[in-house]
DNA sequence: GTGGTCTAGACCACT
DNA sequence: GTGGTCTAGACCACT
């Protein structure tokens, strides 16, 4: 399991542990009945307290994305809520839109955004081709 | 002064209201000088209680952005702390990477993610050309 | 921590408490990395309302004089902002000088000051020596 | 009418005047029956707003330090509240116990204080022989 | 009218 | 337990 925590962050530690669980539960990147690990591991693999992660593995397992099963770990469930997926995705781009109003407040014109948006893009590791540069690259 | 509060956020209502209301001292869409809503005008503009619009003043007041008059109002400092636009850009960079991300680990794909940036941007009245867009007009 | 309020005093209760807290910090009474009284304790102990203290510790957070972990307690700054301790002890002596041109005109002597003056030194509980006694001292 | 106004204090204008005005109609320096500065005079004086000032004036008239005499001007009153003069006194003794205090706290020593406090008794034009110094004469 | 201080109390988040 | 946010409302001080 991947989970990148901001130390600096405003959002709280936990928060950011569980929307990136959720979020991996949902697409599939952990699968269903997939071990994670457990309390301790994942305490220490975060250099996190692990009361902080205990509490977010129950929150997980009550929202019914995990499943503690006494004396063997921690699961995703066999039948994680995948109708939450839609509801993400929107609060996704819910947050997406607030953040480039931030962005416009900021004095940030369309073709900085973009550029930043690109920039972002590329340092989550995503190859999928650039409308601009795929274009000139094609047409020229 | 225009602020928009998402009221079902996690973001506490006076952490919106900050950080808009910085980003507009710093872009100068509220000019130095200016004159901001008093604090229960702003209350009653937002429905919100007036001492939450009252700590939120103190704290930009505290920060530099603000300055209070006692008994003629609110004003944007003379000399707002411009220092800190860079630092705030850089802020909104790395929030920007977390949400794409987020938006990652969510499965959304390159495309979908770029299809919601330039959604985001179109909702947030940017009329600056899209690449697509501008791929038409070249080709007419 | 020792506090004291003057409760019918002109000047806030909430800032008598900051100012107090303030030169602690400063003369290292209270040295850096000491944990401080919780908002609900000091509250109790002044029988104050727990959000005047509250404003008052995130003023003086602000400031840089304190700092708090959520969770865990409000403490000394690390660095406390040691460089403001002339500005204050100069605000002390310009603050004094007022006081003294108020007893003047309110018709008291020199010589009366200056009694009222070592009155409040003893009831400070400063044991220095006083010109009087030292002179008493100097001539057994 | 001597009035000195310290603009960056704490203490308000309005404070600052009337304690002054009060102070010196108890001290005598103002004579009763003496004519006061008009508002517009006084205002003009301190370059401060008339109407503060009037608010001023009316304060004290209504405590019995002035009278307002429609046509003719501000005097001080013929029977001024002397029986306030030691309540005034003893005020002024608890405040400089307080500042006395936070001069300790600020971690001055007897021996500072005392200097701060001849130093001030300098600056506020007092000649009253220091008792330091006296002796120091008249013993060598 | 403006901001400033303070109380009372609810509910939440973090360790 | 700790601090954080928010509401509601009283009363004061300043221009």
């Amino acid at each position: 399991m991947f989970i990148r925590i901001e130390k600096g962050s405003s959002v709280p530690i936990s928060r950011q542990i569980a929307s990136q669980v959720r979020a991996q539960c949902l697409a599939g990147t952990l699968p269903a009945g997939a071990r994670v690990p457990s309390v301790r591991e994942l305490a220490e693999m975060l250099t996190v307290n692990p009361n902080t992660i205990l509490r977010v593995y129950e929150k997980l397992t009550s929202e019914g994305y995990l499943e503690r099963r006494h004396g063997s770990g921690t699961f995703v469930a066999l039948k994680p809520p995948l109708s939450q997926l839609n509801g993400q995705r929107d609060k996704f781009e819910e947050e997406l839109g607030q953040l480039i109003r931030h962005g416009r407040m900021l004095g940030l014109e369309a073709a900085e955004l973009r550029a930043a948006f690109e920039q972002a893009l590329d340092n989550a590791n995503i190859s999928g081709s650039h409308p601009q540069e795929s274009q000139g690259e094609t047409s020229t």
